[in-house]
DNA sequence: CTCATCCTTTAACAAATGTTAATGGATACC
DNA sequence: GGTATCCATTAACATTTGTTAAAGGATGAG
């Protein structure tokens, strides 16, 4: 049912696919490569909200727009493929199929783990501890994209940042 | 439709009314009174997630459990009358009313878009800034509950927030 | 190969936040 | 009224994190 719907995009390192304010009617899946989401503080830096590997899902359409606006910006930060098909088809999907509606929602229940993770671990955990959880749960992601965006993941500045890097010996 | 679903509960201050690791399959909307859902961090510390006021709504069931298991504590602020209503009627009515589904997006958009806020809070600005913002939202909280609560929402001790406080001038 | 550019690291100092312990103030219970 | 208890505040000091600036290292263009 679904793979009618897929269509494939291809974007370059640093290439904005999804951004803020703009209309975005679509669901995503990640065949190639990491992306992430951001937005601007107040004080206009750059703030990493998540990070999607391969294989995995952006966030659901519903939860990261509203009327089919973006509030996120999305990014690639290396070579990006990714599957993307209609939202409103694939809401009328998940209402008809029991199998995509449970797909959907546990989609959208993992979405919400992790910002609950990543909120108690911003809220109890020094920048050392984040660090270390952040290893261990992108592997692979600290020897591939930028520091000055793990920094913004973490909370902290890319220089404490380099700090905390030398403290836990790599 | 709806109202002949709801039941209302009515909890004391400080009960617990759902627990994490315990079964839940309801909705809520609160009547009257102030709650929080909250959970333990790795060092046993309590950590508050949300605040859920007065004519609001609870998170849906659906982002704050699996299978119907909670993965977070919610407990009474103050005297607490909510309206529950059981979950599964509620996705049917979600799936057979679009007037209902709409609704029910509607929640779960401000659920993300709370999350979202609260995340770029603690990754980008300082407690400070952090307990300005706790103050715009959350008006009436200050005076009404406890501030080792309001400090673990906000990441820090009660001991900054008690400086803070000072710092700011009431 | 050399230079420019970008990112990371390092250093020195400032500011913010945590820790431990003591003090103060309100409230409920006796 | 007095006392115990709970919570907030204050103080002193330690630690963490931020800021500014400089230096080092990699990469790509010419």
């Amino acid at each position: 049912l679904m793979s009618d719907l897929i269509e494939v995009e291809v974007y370059e390192k640093g290439e904005l696919f999804i951004d803020k304010g703009k209309t975005n009617n679509k669901e995503y899946f990640v065949y190639k490569g990491v992306c992430r989401s951001f937005l601007l503080s107040s004080e206009g830096e750059e703030v990493t909200i998540s990070y999607f590997l391969e294989g995995g899902v952006l966030s659901p359409n519903k939860t990261r727009t509203a009327n089919h606006i973006s509030h996120l910006n999305f990014q690639a930060l290396t070579k990006l493929t990714v599957a993307s098909l209609n939202a409103d088809k694939f809401e009328q999907l998940m209402i008809n199929y029991i199998d995509i509606r449970e797909f959907g929602n546990t989609v959208l229940q993992n979405e919400l783990l992790a910002k609950v993770e990543k909120e108690i671990a911003l809220a109890s955990l020094n920048a050392k501890e984040r660090l270390i959880l952040f290893r261990e749960k992108y592997h692979s992601l600290e020897n591939l994209i930028s520091h000055v965006d793990i920094a913004s993941y973490l909370g902290i500045t890319n220089i404490s940042l380099s700090r905390l890097r030398k403290g836990l010996i790599k």
